[in-house]
Formats: structure tokens, C-alpha cells, sequence
DNA sequence: TAGTGGTCTAGACCACTTC
DNA sequence: AAGTGGTCTAGACCACTAA
């Protein structure tokens, strides 16, 4: 097991205190200061900063200081972060509530079966689950985990619920990242229904692939959630375009 | 006007060849070895390669080497990058065309004008435009910018297409990033009628603001795309969740 | 054992902003 | 002039993987 770096370490507090509000007028302290206290040299403190600069989350203007970037601190729902539709849900104060729909095991449906690269008839755990915040269903996920990663016995319970914590305790499996596809989808009966809300209705609709740290899938989702209850938002940045000229001829030299 | 960093050059060069694929076997050159290759000292390779790590658009495995990600460098769509709409529906082979919609002078609606940080009743130009490629009309898109950014005279004709360029060119603006709220909705008669959809389609709502280095809202935007021709995708991180204790307490001691 | 990436530091110098 | 962030290098050492 390896330790978190005082990089990691040091990106974290910050980010951590940037949500907390922690700075005066926005401004954090400048670098040698940072680094003192932190207990870290200049180029650690700057790689930690870096990467919350390219997080957008603050702003570096030279001669002047660093500053918490509010129109992207302010955001809540991140469209570029995972989270864990139970932590996502307490926070809106009300008891989270999951009713279980359905828990199969077989073949999955053919898209999830190449997005996981299973082998032909190879089986998976498919379970659904409405996610209900109080009374109100606001999510409806379903869940397709490759049978044979599961290398521990488990209680059909845990899969009424985050798969994520079954991935990591019944199949040692760490979710790392997630490629989505977000789609907008006009809701059927049986997804109203199962929202609560109008036939007819837009609603969102994300397909997503898990990938653990060797970069192999390890889940595949399917994600309706109650349109008015998330305010989804991603940060774009400029593709930068710069004019370089063909790079590779660099590269060719040395006969890569 | 500063130049562009060595770390920036690398990084987009990097990009760039990984867009092309020219790595045989997905694999980097050794740190080292790119170092010397490209001129730079070994932090400064770093210094590129952490940012697309960040980016997940390459993968590093001590004692291994450094990777391509195919599963993010195959995107074609990230949600995370801006496009200029001229430039995406190029890449599809057929001509582009622009039909323009309206063109007006005023106060915008409210949310454009607390958004765009506007006085009351301050003036912003309002554009409106069909993107097509060929004769399929695939975006549909409101532009609103801020009067009093433009600092050159112009042609109309410049409003009646991609509006980045305009604001370079007339306003001295240039866009950095923009914060993009994503939303279904369902197509009415209107919106159907411009898309050459069957209403009650769902379709990809943008509501896009802008901004400048300097942090500023420069334009917003509302977009609706044609469904079943974009294929937008976000790369998602699990939010670390590290368990820190609470990090004030550090800078308190320094009297923050 | 050799080669890879991971971590961290020290420090020089530059460019910009503010006073 | 002082303080800020920007850039870049040199180099030491560690941890991991593969042969």
C-alpha cells in the first residue's frame, strides 16, 4: 500500500478549505508562506496548486496572489466527479430511502457485455434500485457488475443499494473513473412511474463505464435522474488550438 | 503578450501526438528519454505529463512506463472542451451553414443580464443562429454578449456565425472557459421547427456562460443540439474523500 | 540488476503588480 | 523597492516491475 504525497496531501487541505470558505476575500496565502506552513518546498506547494488551477477552482494572477475562483468553488454538482448517490442525497437534509427493483444474473444486454469485454454468454449481476430522497424517488440506477469479479460472498442486501462499496469490499475493486455519456430522454410510462413523474417528461439519462486503476471496466450504469432536483454543471475549457507545426517531426529524430 | 511556457509547448505537443496515434503500442518514451528529446529537464516533462494525467488522457505505472488512455483519447465529444461549432461540424465532412434567426439590441432577459453582471437595463447584442451541416440543422444556438464590450465597429454578417471570433476580433475578449449548465428538455413547435425534429423529442439544453482571464462573464449562451448527432461524453473522477481531519487548524497557526 | 516512474528539495532567475 | 507568481534546472533518493 502506498502513502497519499504531500502533494496529494497538501491539494486536498486546500480544495477542502477552498469549499470551506476558509479564505479572506478569496485570497489564499502566497507560495513561501504556503509552504512554510504547510511544511512543504515552493515546487510542491505550486504542483498542488497547479492542479487545482487546472481544476479551475483558483486563479494565479503574477504580481498580485492566488484567489479561490468562486463562479467554479460555487458549483455543487460537478458533472466531471463521481459521487456516491447516498452522500450526493444526504446532503439535501432528508433520510435517503432505496427501493430495490430487480436483481438478475446472466448474460447482460449487448452493450453492457462489449463495454465490460466480456466473453460471449459470460454472466453478470444486473441490479436495479430507485434512490429516494424522503418520499421522492430521484433516481433510478441500474447497476451491471461482471459476475466473475466477485470474490467474496455476499448478502443479496448489499446490492440494494451504492454499488460502489460492493465493488470495493466483495470484488476488491477500486472505481477510479467513469467515461458517461449524457443523453437527454423524454420518460416512458414505466420510467415515470418509477420517478414519479409525467409520461413525457425530459429527463436525464447517463450511461456510464467504471474503470479501476488498470484502466479495466468494472461497471457499467444506466442513470435516470428527476429533472429540477440536480442542477448539473461542467467547467469547459478552450481546446487550446496552439500552432505547432507537426510535432512528430521532433520525436522522428531521435527514430521513436 | 508572454510566450507560451515550455510545460504548455510539451503538453500540447504531447496532445497532439496522442491525438494521432503516433505511439506505437499506446506507449510513451521513458521520461528521460523525452526529456532530451524535447529539450526540457525531466521536472518539466513531468511538469506536462502530470497534466494530462490529470486530464486522464494517459496512464503511468512506476517501473512500467507511461501509457495512452484509448478509452479517453478515442473520445471525440469531451464535455469538457469548447468547440467552436464551425470547426466540430467541419470534422464531419459536409459543408457548414449558418442560417441566421434574429439579431437584436437591448436588455436581455434577466437571467442573461445577472449572469453577464449587467447595470439595469444595460444593453447586450442577442444573436441567434442555425448551424447546419449540409442541410441537417444540428445546433441551435442564442448568443448574448455584453454592449459595451465591443470596442470596434462591425458587420452584421460577423454576428451571423460562430460568436468566439467576433469577440477577439471587436471586443479584444478572449474566451478562457465557460461554466455550462447541461439540462433535457423536450423540443416544442418552435424549437422542433428549427431543428427539423417531430416535436416532443428530447433534446441537449446548454445554458453556457463565458468567461475571460480575468474571470469576467463575457457571453452567454443557450444551445440546443440535435439529438442522435453529438456524442458527448465526460471523463468523471471519484472525488477523493480523504480523511484529513480538518485542515484549518494548520494555517490557523499562523494566524490566517 | 537495470530501467521505469514517484517524490521532494534547493535555488536561480524572470515578469509582473503595487506602492 | 518589495513582494508576488512564472519558469526551469539539477540532482538526490525511493518504489516498483520485469528480466
Amino acid at each position: 500500500m502506498h502513502h497519499i504525497s504531500k502533494v496529494d496531501r497538501i491539494t486536498e487541505q486546500l480544495r477542502s478549505l477552498i469549499s470551506r470558505r476558509a479564505f479572506d476575500g478569496d485570497k489564499l496565502p502566497s507560495e513561501p508562506e504556503l509552504a512554510e506552513t504547510l511544511g512543504a518546498s515552493r515546487p510542491t506547494v505550486r504542483q498542488a496548486l497547479a492542479a487545482l488551477e487546472l481544476d479551475g477552482l483558483i486563479i494565479r494572477r503574477q504580481g498580485v496572489g492566488t484567489f479561490v475562483n468562486p463562479n467554479v468553488a460555487s458549483i455543487s454538482t460537478r458533472l466531471e466527479e463521481v459521487w456516491d448517490f447516498y452522500e450526493m442525497l444526504q446532503d439535501y437534509g432528508l433520510p435517503v430511502n432505496v427501493d430495490h427493483v430487480s436483481l438478475t444474473l446472466g448474460p447482460p444486454e449487448p452493450d453492457a457485455a462489449e463495454a465490460l469485454e466480456l466473453a460471449p454468454a459470460e454472466d453478470a449481476i444486473t441490479t436495479a434500485n430507485v434512490f429516494k430522497s424522503g418520499d421522492t424517488p430521484v433516481i433510478y440506477c441500474i447497476d451491471i457488475v461482471p459476475a466473475r469479479l466477485v470474490t467474496q460472498a455476499y448478502r443479496e442486501e448489499e446490492l440494494h443499494g451504492p454499488v460502489y462499496e460492493f465493488l470495493g469490499r466483495r470484488c476488491g475493486q477500486h472505481l477510479e473513473y467513469t467515461i458517461a455519456r449524457v443523453l437527454p430522454v423524454v420518460a416512458d410510462d414505466t420510467l415515470a412511474d418509477l420517478l414519479a413523474i409525467d409520461p413525457g417528461t425530459a429527463v436525464h439519462y447517463f450511461i456510464e463505464v467504471g474503470f479501476n486503476d488498470q484502466d479495466q471496466p468494472i461497471i457499467y450504469s444506466q442513470e435516470y435522474y428527476r429533472p429540477e432536483c440536480f442542477d448539473f454543471r461542467v467547467v469547459r475549457k478552450m481546446t487550446s488550438r496552439l500552432d505547432l507545426g507537426d510535432p512528430r517531426d521532433e520525436l522522428r529524430e531521435e527514430g521513436l
